[in-house]
RNA sequence: GGCGACAUAGCCAAGUGGUAAGGCAGGGCUCUGCAAAAGCCCUAUUCCCCAGUUCAAAUCUGGGUGUCGCCUCCA
């Protein structure tokens, strides 16, 4: 029962709600906050005075650029519905003390808000667009209703665009996530969209992922030399890595500075190509399994906060070898032994058309498989 | 018309008063049978433009220009 209210708490529906999303309607009419207009409900929003203060809006300003509605119901043309009428008798429709209808767009939020998570929560989350005018109505009902602040800090964040335009379903310019896992992992998407800081837009294109899948390599890139040189290299580390392998906590470091100050995933994995910057230059010459498990376990530890190093390379390849492929692979060391480099370079293209590349390092052979 | 966000190298992007992070792409070198990966070095006298404040401005102020968005419905 307690999983089933987490996600109740998670996935809150409306249509379960309905009841409370009534009363809070009702609460805000006893207030004085909203009317009723022949089985409409709306809020009156001139009756809230701090209206229009998280999107800076002046309600005079938003009074004389407002639409004029020839046939509306409302008594000022900025109020907006906390319950619509039913209009034709198929319409979906719930009973209320205002005859049969359904709730307006804002007030679920705030009622399930309210009922999951407190009459004040810490953070509202939200794209820019939602800022005005449905925070702003958020923030008039929930207020008014409960007398407390709604929300201590807000998270806007910029959109997507395609081709620098506003991804919408009203435009036919979008797509799914996915649609674009056909063609990219969630660790590149996951890349590029923590690329940039979120309150900025950014904009989608195939050359942009390209870009993105390019930069992740180079860390998954680490990622897979250390773990072959875990499978490989010495037991204990050397005089230099000893004296290096304190200092990689300075990275780890500033990623956690980076992500405090407002989430700056920018920086946060800017730390990350420092610290592979450093481990490739501490591990080209080879490195002990001592030095590579614990710069792997700073790696993963900052990698997996972003969730870029989860889906692509997790397993050690090496770990799963099939016999067939062990045999090619060993044949291609008797062909290269022998200096017969032209059988070699054939048996690493026929596994590369398997998707698996060889790697002849110091420490011998490193198999990246795709 | 009102409100807001954004403008930094070929591309992406951090940086809100102290003299331009990082990544991709590009060039050179090292290593390598070759390749891959990696390391080192180079690549913005300059941050959309014009004024101003300051010892000091990408960062602050004023004025422009450009791009995107919200202000109607819509979960």
């Amino acid at each position: 029962e307690a999983l089933h209210v987490k996600i109740a708490s998670a996935h809150p529906k409306v249509t379960e709600n309905i009841a409370e999303i009534i009363r809070f309607v009702q609460g805000l009419i006893d207030k004085g906050f909203a009317y009723e207009v022949e089985g409409d409900v709306y809020y009156s929003t001139r009756s809230f005075k701090e209206y229009g203060k998280l999107s800076k809006q002046n309600i005079e300003d938003l009074e004389s650029g407002a639409r004029v509605e020839s046939d509306d119901k409302k008594k000022d043309p900025l109020d907006f519905a906390l319950w619509k009428a039913r209009k034709v008798d198929d319409e979906i429709a719930w009973e209320s003390p205002w005859g049969m209808g359904r709730p307006g767009w804002h007030i679920e939020c705030s009622t399930m808000s309210k009922k999951y998570l407190g009459e004040t929560i810490d953070i509202h989350a939200g794209g820019q667009d939602l800022a005005f005018p449905h925070h702003e109505n958020e923030i008039a009902q929930s207020e008014a209703q409960n007398g407390k602040p709604f929300a201590h800090y807000w998270m806007h964040n910029g959109y997507i665009t395609i081709d620098n335009e506003k991804m919408s379903k009203s435009k036919g310019n979008f797509f799914t996530v996915r649609d674009i896992l056909t063609k990219y992992s969630g660790s590149v998407i996951r890349f590029f969209l923590l690329s940039g800081h979120y309150r900025n837009p950014i904009n989608f294109s195939e050359v942009l992922m390209e870009q993105a899948k390019l930069g992740l390599a180079r860390i998954q890139n680490s990622k897979s030399n250390l773990m072959h040189l875990i499978n490989n290299g010495n037991e204990k580390m050397s005089l230099t890595e000893k004296q290096k392998v304190d200092g990689l906590d300075k990275y780890r470091q500033e990623f956690i500075k980076a992500m405090d100050d407002d989430l700056n995933t920018a920086d946060a994995i800017t730390a990350m190509f420092e610290l592979v910057t450093e481990i490739n230059g501490i591990v080209k010459d080879g490195a002990s399994k001592e030095f590579a498990t614990k710069a792997l376990e700073i790696l993963l530890e900052l990698g997996n906060i972003l969730g870029l190093l989860e889906d692509d390379h997790n397993r050690n390849e090496e770990d799963d070898i099939d016999q067939e492929l062990q045999m090619l692979i060993d044949e291609r060391q008797e062909a290269r032994k022998s200096k017969n480099f032209a059988k070699a370079d054939e048996i690493r293209d026929i596994l590369k058309a398997k998707g698996i590349t060889l790697k002849d390092t110091p420490q011998g052979i490193q198999i990246i498989k795709e």
